[in-house]
DNA sequence: GTTAGCACTCTATAAAGTTGAGTGCTAATA
DNA sequence: TATTAGCACTCAACTTTATAGAGTGCTAAC
């Protein structure tokens, strides 16, 4: 017994009408609510055919059928079409609240929660090179200095020292001078004791600061390479009763809270960007994060620029409406495009 | 009819068990589990006082005492004692992880909410001055500059410009004289129109760029004037049966997700700083938030330098264990107030 | 191959009954 | 006069039983 045309109507008919009800679908409804003209009866039959193929499944006896995680995969891989979203006004609004990295980001979780009533999820860039372009300090006053540290890519890095002796501006300078010197262009594991050792004999009293600045440095690079998670719209998953169930609520939103597992959908290793804006969708078990295993996710891909790229997700329960959410998450895709190929963020 | 000492004992007795149980509490528990030596009925009798005086009700006929706001209220107010908390290694952990004033705000909210097992809030602190201190430019590469923003408090701000026209660096360095010559020390509102059309044209070719310079310096000011709020342990709210009604659940964790209405907490005009550390408590609707009329909110006053200061908050239950969190609070601000003294932060 | 029809299953809901914690009141006691 | 034992009463919460209805699988007829 093989998939045929009808058994795929059918199924597609229960899918979708389960997305929008949340309850078991029976044989009725599908004979009376499309356009296939079949009894009742004959559905039956196709659906415990379909049951049989392992798309749909019963609840219990006297339910009706409800589509197992291989029947979404089914309808997410086969019946999906590209749905141009209606051209709505993100890409305004994003711009006018937007105004540096991080913010735009968040900005764009909000954006798509309130667009999709689902769980939204964005990661920071993901950088690879971690080589430190120049560096800056300035005297603030006179016992503090500001060092700015630029990072390949042009990430930015400010940080506050307290000297315990008083600074004398031209050595500020030549304090400058000689760190740059020795760290321009040189990638965190290249800072050695060795290195540290020379540096510090050329500083003379202003030792102590400069370990604090090394320090420092090498803590921002370090965060730099740690992705960060923003979500937003987290108490959407309320809305969907078959999440709301005290304790699936409380795992999935404390996965949203703590973050830490949603890196998880940055790197998949089964996963290779296709052609579609690199857009996947995980259903239940496929996200390899426990609490979510009554979710869909759907994340995409943005790039910043070549090899330097982050994800945008969506999370909601496995009835989420695919078509919607994937046009949505590809107009923002595009209006993300647009962004950094301006480079006016 | 007034509150003598024994009432008072029996309240106290009460809203200790209803703050560990949950329960409403029957007059056999009072009469077996105090030292009290009173037989149920006798505490009958007074419980019929203490109803009548406003500090307890029944839920429904045939059920135990609940406090009321003002039982509550009183218990706050009068029986509530400093406990110093065990010296737990907060400090430490602090320290070690946190390196600048975000981060270290953002660990306090979550180590908090480790601690007490309530949702917590910080808010970032709230500057009076927005003053320009200096800024200074740095060409990064032939197209963009760095502008690095200090204001008055060291607050710096970075933002990158691309200009249209490609960068001479000693225009850069001009620049960087011109606009510290106009704008130190300046506030927002010194910034006028007359202003700006004078500094335009010194700038020459780069009247373009000393705009965009001008709009960031304003936005970053504004930002700054802005008071963030951080949450942490969210999730927490769903461990206390009262409060994980489906509806009320959403309504309290939107608000910690949008978390507009806790800046609420930052000035409230009824209030002044008290002896004990600017510890505050709202119990229901005092805290005129209507999502958290089931809750209350202890909040504690952080000061980083004279007038500037922000709120550190714990939200739970109203049967929260007050006493655990006004200690816990007090033992976090004395950590803050360490780390802010000696700057280091 | 399709369909009408029927017996069957099982959840959800309602109705009725039971339990037990807790109260208020009264009369006895110290 | 303050305290207490005791009893009748109340009411939420739980258990049990009954009922309705949505949906199925199967069979025989079209």
């Amino acid at each position: 017994m093989d998939l045929d045309d009808r058994k795929l109507k059918i199924l597609q008919a229960i899918i979708k009408n389960y997305l929008e009800t949340g309850e078991p679908v029976g044989s009725r409804t599908i004979s009376k609510y499309t356009d296939l003209n079949l009894s009742s009866a004959t559905i039956r039959n196709e659906m415990a055919d379909l049951e049989e193929l392992g798309y749909i499944v019963q609840p219990h006896t006297s339910a009706g059928r409800i589509p197992t995680d291989k029947g979404y995969r089914l309808y997410v891989d086969t019946m999906m079409q590209e749905k141009v979203d209606e051209v709505n006004n993100m890409r305004d609004d994003l711009l006018e609240k937007a105004d540096r990295m991080e913010n735009l980001l968040q900005q764009v979780a909000k954006m798509l929660a309130a667009n999709t009533n689902y769980a939204t999820m964005v990661t920071t860039p993901k950088y690879r090179s971690r080589k430190i372009k120049f560096l800056q300090l300035t005297d603030v006053d006179e016992y503090q200095v500001l060092a700015v540290i630029v990072l390949e890519g042009n990430i930015v890095k400010n940080r506050m020292f307290k000297s315990d002796i008083a600074l004398v501006k031209e050595d500020v300078l030549k304090l400058n001078l000689a760190l740059n010197t020795f760290l321009q262009g040189l990638d965190i594991e290249e800072i050695n004791i060795g290195l540290v050792q020379k540096l510090k004999s050329q500083v003379g009293a202003y030792q102590e600061l400069v370990s604090e600045i090394l320090d420092a440095i090498a803590t921002a690079i370090q965060e730099e390479g740690d992705i960060r998670v923003y979500t937003s719209g987290a108490t959407n998953i309320l809305k969907y009763p078959e999440l709301s169930d005290m304790n699936k609520a409380r795992d999935i939103l404390s996965t949203l809270e703590n973050k830490e597992e949603l890196t998880q959908f940055v790197d998949n290793p089964d996963i290779q960007p296709d052609e579609k804006r690199g857009i996947q969708v995980y259903i239940g078990d496929e996200t390899r994060v426990d609490s979510m295993k009554d979710c869909s996710v759907v994340t995409a891909t943005y790039e910043i620029e070549e090899g330097i790229y982050g994800k945008v997700g969506i999370i909601g329960p496995k009835r989420m409406d695919y078509e919607r959410v994937v046009g949505t998450l590809q107009n923002m895709m595009g209006q993300l495009d647009d962004i950094f190929k301006n480079k006016k963020p």
